[in-house]
DNA sequence: CACTTCAATTGATATTTGTCAATCATTATC
DNA sequence: GATAATGATTGACAAATATCAATTGAAGTG
């Protein structure tokens, strides 16, 4: 796949979204779209910025628009009854959001919001199914993606299951260190309680589990910035539980 | 799609398989093909018997083939660190399980458990592949058979997250009368640690909770014979938290 | 600078859940 | 029928985690 042809569709839609856009962080989903898809898929979508904290897709809402995050980091959000929130995982930039119930009953079923300013593009569905429809190769690619999702997620849902806190803190730690934001002192952006809310325990008990690992150099802590110092420590106390 | 068509494909593979096989409990995902299809897809496939206890696929081999079930029950494990066990949920007649990591790692994520005797045939991984590239159909079918399961998921994972134990239960309990059995007094063949294991809680857990439930009229038990006599009460567990 | 505000932290305590050991019940075995 | 063996149940207790209230600390505002 020459590099040229996807730089040709994104000049055309003037800020260089969509080609890489689906990017999972890995290949592009989308280097197996002809020219012609790629400007399909392009053709009519709609460019937006958030700011931080703003609500990019509400849970329960209708699905018509897949979102590709062009910049920036937003976090999905499962909503509980009552005011009960589960971060299951950050997205950033290249993301692409099916909104969990594409291809089933058209609702999202979480809550996607921005943590830093957030540039990303919304597609109509429609054109998706298209593409899913005419193309082989996009299908595979967007097969692989959804199973991908499904066995972090599976891996999300054992580990917050069978590992105490300390586990799941360190699970949390070594996920943003090694998947999210992929340098060592990394900031967050994330708030103590956004935190607490993607390993499934209270502000206060995360704050704690975090001060032991403080207190016993593992990690150094400024704010929203983390630095891990001793990464083998957190596996080893992942793996125990 | 005329019925004769499928009839006669599954008179050819003798034991009428596969063709609903592949039915998730709505329509078939095999509607969609064509005569070739089905009988490409059938050819050289395994009919295999397993007795209850029989382990079907084993987490972390290698994901060559692709299970429908023709009869029987079966449980897909999550299998954690030391012995913990986490029971996903539960398959039954006309399922196609794909063992999580087809289209990735070819690694399967979870370990698939017969609970009654169950009588299912082994595809090559291949055969699947060979079909997406050339039915667009088919694929689509298949991105909505992951993305059920992935809500689904989603939808565990909050509410083992959020709920206290008596929720649990009541989810346990409706999704097995609603989702799996379908009927109301209905007979489980699971142990209490199988279905504390449903629920990420300790089989002495899960039967104080039952009893209580016993105790409130709720339900009624005999053995691994559940009968639910206050629908409405669980749901409204299942809400609480 | 004083004052407000809100997130982060800490401490004391309550609740939930798990662990361990004992008992009961049922079935299988001789 | 006596006797294992195994799963289900119960009780007492311990550990993990949450809750509530108070304090600290930093950032913004007048």
């Amino acid at each position: 796949m020459e590099p040229r042809r996807i730089e040709e569709a994104c000049i055309k839609c003037k800020d260089r979204c969509c080609a890489r856009c689906f990017d999972d962080g890995e290949e592009s989903i989308f280097n197996c779209l002809t020219t012609e898809e790629l400007e399909m898929l392009v053709k009519e979508k709609r460019h937006v910025t958030f700011n931080a904290g703003e609500t990019i897709l509400k849970q329960n809402t209708s699905a018509s628009h897949v979102v590709c995050i062009k910049r920036g980091l937003a976090k999905i959000i499962a909503e509980g009854d009552g005011d009960k929130k589960l971060i299951l995982r950050l997205v950033a930039t290249h993301s692409i959001l099916t909104g969990g119930g594409i291809f089933i009953d058209e609702i999202r079923h979480f809550t996607v919001q921005a943590v830093t300013q957030v540039d990303c593009c919304f597609i109509d569905s429609e054109k998706i199914y298209e593409l899913v429809s005419n193309n082989s190769q996009f299908a595979f690619e967007l097969l692989k993606l959804n199973n991908k999702q499904n066995i972090q997620m599976l891996n999300n849902l054992v580990g917050i299951t069978q590992k105490y806190m300390p586990g799941r803190v360190s699970d949390l730690l070594l996920y943003l260190r090694n998947e999210i934001f992929l340098c060592n002192p990394f900031d967050t952006r994330l708030s103590r309680q956004e935190l607490a809310d993607m390993t499934g325990m209270t502000m206060e008990s995360f704050i704690r589990i975090l001060k032991e690992f403080k207190t016993s150099g593992i990690i150094s802590v400024d704010g929203t910035n983390i630095h891990i110092l001793d990464e083998e420590a957190l596996q080893l106390i992942s793996r125990k539980g």
